[in-house]
DNA sequence: CCATAACGAAACGATACGTTTCATTCAAGT
DNA sequence: ACTTGAATGAAACGTATCGTTTCGTTATGG
């Protein structure tokens, strides 16, 4: 007599974990946080869209921080550094694919809560910080290339000069303001590559 | 009869705000935030802490995150922008009080709090985004002083130009990594201003 | 003088927390 | 083939905070 049960519910499939609760839980994670944002994301929530108990989620994720960075790092699709040969407009192409893929997928939401979860979470901030750290290094390879290829100077720091673009494109995300002008970071780039000072004399003062 | 009353209760001065309890109440906010962060941070403890009545706070802050900020108000001094006759020494000397103010007060935690805060309340967001805009413009007038002089070119953008170095320093203070070599740090914006090309010729494009 | 509003305390129903109990399902080890 | 044991979803647990309401009290302002 199976009499308590109702027709769909997801059982056990022994003493191993059930990949179809994996995936419902991790799908009604993102949808929740795409449809109410993170004030909406607690376990008790996840655990009725998913129709999961919530011990199962307990079991596999050790708190509401471990599951959302599971959800982001589900989102998180690594794109190839840029190389055009240029390293304003590797630069360039860097911080706008970052924009777009922020705008245009859910990865740019779910960062934002990674980030501010992070605030107050000691994992997440460690989390966030190696996953930083990597991308950094990842991306600052278009740096190094720049410099082997002495089109720029060899005290450059390629970590540094992608951090201070990275941040910039934090700021942008945590303050909602994705819509920048295509010209004017293109500029802005340029500048920060060839330098501001007016005419051919870097000495002047006074 | 003053029956029910113990000695030091803070009561109704009438139909009016009682500062002293205005007062209590944002010290007591204040107190928990640098002693417990944001996740100790609720209303009710704040209540408690302060001997106050959670109507009293409901009445005249709308959320916690009305709360938030009228702290972090309390906390903010405005710092002068630096005029050093140098745009290359003013901006270091801007990124280091920054980091300094950051690292030696509350003012980098209760920072870090309210943009957490403002990733999932519209309210907060909506003042962050007008503060940070306040202060870019204020800061900016930095590097317009520098194109008066002469000492860059006119087409620089000022404003994009601060979000550029204050986004980096939001990055590092959102990951905890205030503590930013000096000479590293003048080095990098001595590059951004004099420019990355290795030899003279600022005209190879293409 | 009295209506009105602010005060702190206490309790409200609602919600989420993290945990335990339960009947059930099935892989793995004898 | 049989037993052991872990995973499953549902339900209920006690605890905590939420935002609100009720209450007795205080004292301003009309």
């Amino acid at each position: 007599m199976t009499s308590t049960l109702t027709a769909d519910r997801r059982t056990s499939i022994g003493a191993q974990r059930n990949p179809a609760s994996q995936e419902a839980i991790l799908k009604a994670a993102a949808d929740i946080l795409r449809e109410t944002g993170l004030s909406g994301f607690s376990i008790e929530a996840v655990a009725r869209r998913a129709h999961a108990g919530k011990p199962t989620i307990y079991r596999w994720w050790s708190s509401r921080a471990a599951l959302l960075l599971d959800v982001y790092h589900d989102q998180k699709q690594v794109e190839p550094v840029p190389d055009t040969g240029s390293i304003e407009n590797d630069l360039f192409a860097f911080v706008t694919a970052l924009f777009d893929y922020w705008r245009d997928s859910e990865a740019g939401s779910i960062f934002r809560f990674v980030i501010a979860e992070a605030q107050s979470d000691a994992t997440t901030s460690a989390a966030l910080r190696t996953y930083m750290a990597e991308r950094i290094d990842q991306t600052a390879e278009l740096v190094r290339r720049a410099t082997r290829r002495g089109e720029i100077t060899a005290d450059v720091d390629p970590e540094l000069t992608i951090e201070l673009l990275a941040g910039f494109a934090w700021s942008r995300l945590l303050t909602g303001r994705l819509d920048v002008d295509p010209e004017q970071l293109h500029k802005l780039i340029g500048q920060m590559i060839r330098g501001m000072r007016s005419g051919g004399d870097p000495g002047a003062e006074q």
